[in-house]
DNA sequence: CACAGTGCGCAAATCGATTTGGCCGGTACT
DNA sequence: AGTACCGGCCAAATCGATTTGCGCACTGTG
């Protein structure tokens, strides 16, 4: 452990260049002219100290961090670490810091975590979590921060929306399930009151009214989005009256546990009963049979959260709230 | 877009329980006694006003950030994002900042991304990407920064390191396999200068050689930590003159693209070629057959680390960097 | 009754940047 | 020639907390 060398302040530098701490100032932000010759000068000391800006003292004084955080309800799920990854990209090159938070443990729950990030006075959120309450929102709206949800229903006082397509991309599972002949298909589905479940859910019952059926309400199961919520609720699907030919998955997860448990009934996948997951993470391609699933573009996603939250702290767009609703697609294996 | 309110300052609360900004101050830290009576009014007030402290201030003054980084290799990797977890876990009820990033992107390589978190002035860094260079080494400690290194050679001057028992974990993966009866076992490693590859390599022959054989240098392939490099290492091991009966992958997603080539030489799991992985990662458990591993306590490494860190800076242990060893535990499945 | 000791609170300096008002010399315009 | 303007720089105020030296009032002791 060397010990440590102080950083040189911006009124070492400005000695070194024999200027005012105000002309180094003005050459960092520009936003005064600064001769060629002085900026220049100033710049190359700069170099040579190695001299980096303080950012309390900066955040101090233009009350900005220059921080956002991410906040997804499930670090694990690869859907949200491919988010988190492409706020980075964004993020990295305009110097700002992603701080990134699950609300999936015990005492941390979502309130607490908004509580925590708040605190530490972020410029910006982007919210992937479901549960998000309207207190949870409003406490984030009263301090100023800049706000985008991801994957929500859009309300003009809520701050601006990033989501994908989730009625289009469910509605194309089902349409394709239908041309390959199934008929009784079921949903197994995440959280009731998460809004990509009520999409999914919305997508799949068009489909079906669309083609001239309806669904019936024993096939729809609400559970959680994660592997073992999957298997449960396929367990119920398969032992109910007339149970289904064809499983429709909330999510990857879900569908690789709604797999688990066709294995426990010896079912053949997808001769028995075909199998969809959505999201296209990396374990959807590794399982057997590959899982037919729907790709959702989540590096992209969390690029645009990061471009809008940008321009948002730029002052730019205004008070108008807007909605960036992104492409999926169809991604057809063999689990169905 | 409801409006800003403005926070409340220390000032405010001084002023609304009449006393001085100092009194505030000292209830806050505890850093010299305050009565009782007063403790609990400037608390109310504290509460009612909903003040928090402005932690570029406090930043400022203490030169202290309360914020750590963590640099990974790659995000998507869920070994990686376990130990963000785990990070996460201590850290934020400790108030601290957890900033995430990874190294994997062109144009964010590492030393770009050690300048971003050092620029941040963050008051500790877990780095858990091995291409860290001795140069990334000492940039970081010339800034004070406490630095906790992930699976790495411990070096004293190197700050304190966390691993797992990689040489033990391999040594039993293999010990596993010659008692099974495999007798050609080849090893699909990831990058050659990689901590971790050395490691598991150093236990794989160790226990070849204890078992009285020696390791076949046309078996040994280097290449990346993914499930590419995998497959194609497993492509030229199946190539080579005495085709391998079993193969162990230097992570689990290399032997998940082990198992990819197994399929394309129409190799049949476990019967003509046995794969293991290492790490055990969610997918391991998905894939089919299921994957023989060794289970890496991902969590619980982020949690050390980051109790060694808070430690650190807390002032504890003075200048003598520790190493810290995690047990490891085999995993065997159906793949072996 | 005087004096040392102690618990508690205040005023002011400080951290390192940004930002504003103003000064000075030179150019353009009338 | 006089006035207005402007580019380029500086001095000083400011952001909101922490920290230090000091003073006040009260207690216990010789």
């Amino acid at each position: 452990m060397r010990e440590a060398k102080k950083q040189p302040g911006i009124a070492e530098v400005a000695a070194a260049a024999g200027v005012s701490v105000t002309t180094v100032s003005h050459v960092l932000s520009g936003r005064r002219p600064v001769s060629a010759a002085t900026r220049a000068l100033v710049e190359t000391v700069i170099k040579e100290l190695g001299y980096r800006p303080n950012p309390s003292a900066r955040g101090l004084r233009t009350q900005r961090s220059e921080s956002i955080a991410l906040i997804v309800p499930d670090l694990t799920n690869p859907f949200y670490t491919l988010v988190a990854a492409g706020l980075q990209d964004v993020l990295m090159e305009s110097g700002y810091l992603l701080s990134i938070t699950d609300a999936a443990q015990p005492g941390r729950a979502l309130p607490e975590v908004v509580r925590h990030v708040l605190a530490r006075r972020v410029d910006g959120i982007v919210l992937a979590s479901y549960g998000a309450t309207d207190d949870d929102i409003a406490s984030i709206a009263e301090t100023g921060t800049k706000l985008v949800r991801l994957g929500s229903r859009f309300r003009a006082d809520f701050g601006d929306v990033v989501r994908a397509d989730d009625v289009g991309g469910m509605h194309d599972v089902v349409d394709h399930l239908l041309a390959r002949g199934y008929r009784r298909i079921g949903l197994v589905n995440g959280e009731y009151d998460a809004q990509p479940s009520q999409m999914r859910l919305e997508g799949y019952t068009r489909a079906l009214r669309e083609a001239g059926r309806t669904a019936d309400p024993d096939l729809i199961h609400f559970g959680t989005f994660s592997r073992a919520g999957g298997a449960a609720g396929a367990r119920r699907l398969f032992d109910s009256a007339h149970p289904p030919d064809a499983i429709v998955g909330g999510n990857d997860l879900i569908a690789v546990g709604v797999m688990d448990a066709a294995r426990e009934r010896g079912l053949a996948i997808p001769r028995d009963v075909a199998i969809t997951g959505y999201d296209d993470i990396e374990a959807a391609s590794l399982v057997t049979p590959a899982l037919t699933t729907v790709h959702n573009p989540a590096r992209e996603i969390g690029r645009t959260c990061a471009r809008m939250l940008l321009d948002r702290l730029a002052g730019k767009y205004d008070d108008v709230a807007r909605e960036v609703v992104l492409a999926h697609r169809l991604v057809i294996r063999e689990s169905s």
